[in-house]
RNA sequence: GGUCUCGUAGCUCAACUGGAUAGAGCAGCUGCCUUCUAAGCAGCAGGUUCCAGGUUCGAGUCCUGGCGGGAUCACCA
């Protein structure tokens, strides 16, 4: 907001008049002035204390009465301790709302020149999308639309990790179990289908290993475990054999099945035929990976969510290493005696990392060079962000450290949009153990849910059902949506299902009525909405809706430095909270008099229009009646 | 064990990056629909900000040391 600005650059300059010293202009601190004090922003005058070498009261009272007498829309200051409490006048307020009433594009900036590519979601093909997905498209999306009201030209990218173990196990259960069933015959959702053959090669291999876990070698193997040290340990802590055996089975569950299991060995021969394009592996391949695009693609339209080009880790798995040769050459990476190639990123305070294999096969951060590379050919972006949950800060960090070092210019622009896991009320979320919750079924829920609601108070009796239809899914995946995004990416959130459909409080819900609310009124008025304010005093309530609305300029630009949504949710809710008191306190058609209900109509009409942007900016959507 | 990270009302989250008496929602209790949508509004109650020190005008926020969660330390992605 400029005039913080303008404040601080006035308090600089009195500061200097008063007490002949120099203070830096960014030191200064401004705030909105508590609710519980007289006033409209607030100077903290403590630091300017020492300088004057008076008490901060005293100090206080010096300054305000230069401020008042320097700006003729402060109205009247107050100090209370060391703040500066000042007060505005009704009539900045009134002309900053008819500011903000006409600017269409309010909150928004002009484009800066600057390109991004937002990578976001990331799904694997070997199983349905889930609740951590819905909480990396939902941010990823979000952030995707702040940084276009803050002036980025937004290019968004899926990455699809297509290629790998997991997705030849579901391919040699479908190949065994399968008996040629498809989406269509089965009538069942892609990804799903091809999700149940991913769970059927486990439970499969899972009955294998329990057999295995009676012979011979499995006893030779438990022996030798005892004496290493996981295993010595606890029988030295003085476990039970049950318990013993049952921590052995499970951390041996991964080398029985590299070294053992029949079926792991299967999928590791279908791995090394695809990886030697093998014709009949690679159509099936694709086949059932045709099967689960059509399964995601249903999702991301149904959230409504769109990518401007699917990256596909197949086609970038073996590039990249001409990369690290390059480097190599070039001494900014080292070769050890088995042939491997390593970089060294102390310097980075990261450890040694290997970038390409002694067979000459590279590996995860090989391929994300590759794909960084290809990126920044087609799209020669400024920013490049990822949308990758917390457990993977270490990798982009290696990443960004790697490119650095191949002097590559785009590497200073990566951000990793990093944000924390998603806990259930019973624990952890873990796809072997069966506790995800799915996306689809997690929608079909809340919409549900949203539909229960909206019957029940039955407003909307004349809606057609492609209507009615249309609204649930507005209000129950918005719900979702806000559940999600309210809370700041980097944490950590506890999902609860039951209240992340919850359609009372904080939710989106709330501001969506509120904007609904609007919206009546102005069919009601039925007339353009007035350009012009004709009053010159207000309510308090009127007051400080115009100071939230004139707050929206700042917030997108907070969101938009930060990458947080969050603070758009907390800003928008805020907002609609205020109007809904406001409503409750004034009438606005039943207004005392002809000019201060257009000036009501055009405050809520700017409410509205703020509402409805910052819920878009959210992935939001508003409805007209509801 | 090393590194990183988190710990705020019964529960889920805030606190403008060091500012005033730590705020919302849910759950609980009171009220408010013959007036523009009650999916709302007004109110009550709920706190040793994990503990102990330190830094300063001022600490939930910064520093040190504990305690307790979590992530990561793969030639998996």
């Amino acid at each position: 907001m400029e005039i913080e600005e303008l404040l601080k650059s006035n308090t600089a300059q009195i500061v200097k008049d008063l007490y002949e010293t120099d203070f830096d202009q960014s030191k200064i601190i401004i705030n909105e002035t508590r609710k519980e004090f007289e006033g409209d922003l607030t100077v903290v005058v403590f630091p300017f204390s020492k300088i004057a070498k008076k008490k901060p009261e005293d100090t206080g009272i010096e300054i305000g009465e230069k401020l008042v007498e320097k700006l003729d829309f402060i109205s009247s200051f107050n100090v209370v301790k060391g703040f500066l409490n000042l007060g505005f006048t009704d009539d900045y307020w009134l002309k900053r709302l008819a500011v903000i009433s006409q600017d269409k594009s309010f909150g928004f900036s002009n484009s800066n020149g600057k390109k991004v590519v937002l990578e976001y979601c990331g799904p694997n093909t070997n199983k349905p999308i889930h609740l951590g997905h819905i909480r990396n498209m939902t941010l990823g999306f979000s952030v995707a639309e702040i940084l276009k009201a803050n002036g980025y030209e937004v290019h968004k990218v899926n990455i699809l990790n297509d290629r790998g173990i997991a997705i030849c196990k579901s391919m040699l259960a479908w190949q065994k179990f399968g008996q040629g069933e498809t989406p269509e015959t089965n009538n069942t959702k892609g990804d799903h289908l091809v999700g149940k053959y991913y769970v059927k090669f486990d439970q499969e291999l899972g009955k294998e290993f329990e057999n295995w876990q009676n012979s011979a070698e499995a006893n030779s193997e438990y022996s030798k475990w005892l004496e290493e040290k996981d295993g010595k340990k606890s029988k030295e802590e003085g476990k039970e054999q049950s318990e013993l055996k049952k921590q052995f089975h499970k951390s041996f569950k991964n080398t029985y099945f590299n070294q053992y299991s029949a079926l792991g060995a299967e999928a590791s021969e279908m791995l090394l035929k695809w990886e030697n394009d093998d014709p009949e592996v690679r159509q099936l391949w694709k086949k059932m990976n045709s099967w689960v695009y059509d399964g995601f693609q249903q999702t991301f339209d149904r959230l409504g969510i769109d990518f401007e080009e699917h990256y596909k880790e197949s086609d970038f798995y073996k590039e990249g290493k001409n990369m690290v040769e390059a480097g190599l050459g070039e001494e900014k990476f080292y070769r050890k005696e088995d042939g491997s190639i390593w970089a060294d990123l102390e310097e980075y305070k990261l450890d040694q990392k290997i970038l390409v294999r002694n067979d000459g096969t590279s590996l995860y951060l090989t391929q994300d060079i590759a794909v960084a590379q290809a990126r920044y050919n087609k799209y020669k972006m400024d920013l490049s962000i990822y949308t990758v949950g917390d457990e993977q800060n270490y990798h982009f960090k290696a990443l960004k450290a790697v490119l650095q070092k191949l002097d590559k210019a785009y590497a200073d622009g990566i951000h990793h949009l990093s944000y924390g896991m998603i806990d259930l009320p019973s624990g952890k979320m873990k796809s072997r153990e069966g506790t995800v919750v799915d996306a689809d079924f997690l929608i079909d829920e809340v919409v549900e849910k949203a539909r229960l609601a909206t019957m029940e108070l039955g407003k909307i009796e004349d809606f057609s059902s492609e209507q009615a239809q249309e609204l649930f899914e507005k209000i129950g995946i918005g719900a979702l949506r806000f559940y999600i995004l309210n809370v700041n990416p980097q944490k950590r959130m506890l999902f609860d299902p039951e209240k992340s459909v919850e359609l009372n409080g904080a939710t989106a819900v709330f501001i969506q009525y509120a904007y609904a609310r609007i919206q009546s009124v102005l069919r009601k008025y039925n007339q353009d909405v007035p350009t012009e304010i004709k009053v010159n005093k207000m309510e308090p309530i009127e007051r400080e809706l115009i100071i939230a609305l004139s707050g929206f300029e700042t917030t997108v630009q907070a969101a938009g430095k930060d990458f947080d949504p969050s603070l758009i949710a907390q800003y928008t809710y805020n907002l609609a909270k205020l109007f809904n008191k406001f409503w409750n306190q004034c009438q606005i058609l039943n207004a005392e008099d002809e000019n201060v209900k257009e000036f009501r109509i055009l405050l809520s009409n700017s409410c509205g229009n703020i509402l409805e942007k910052g819920l878009n900016l959210l992935g939001i959507d508003t409805t007209e009646r509801m």
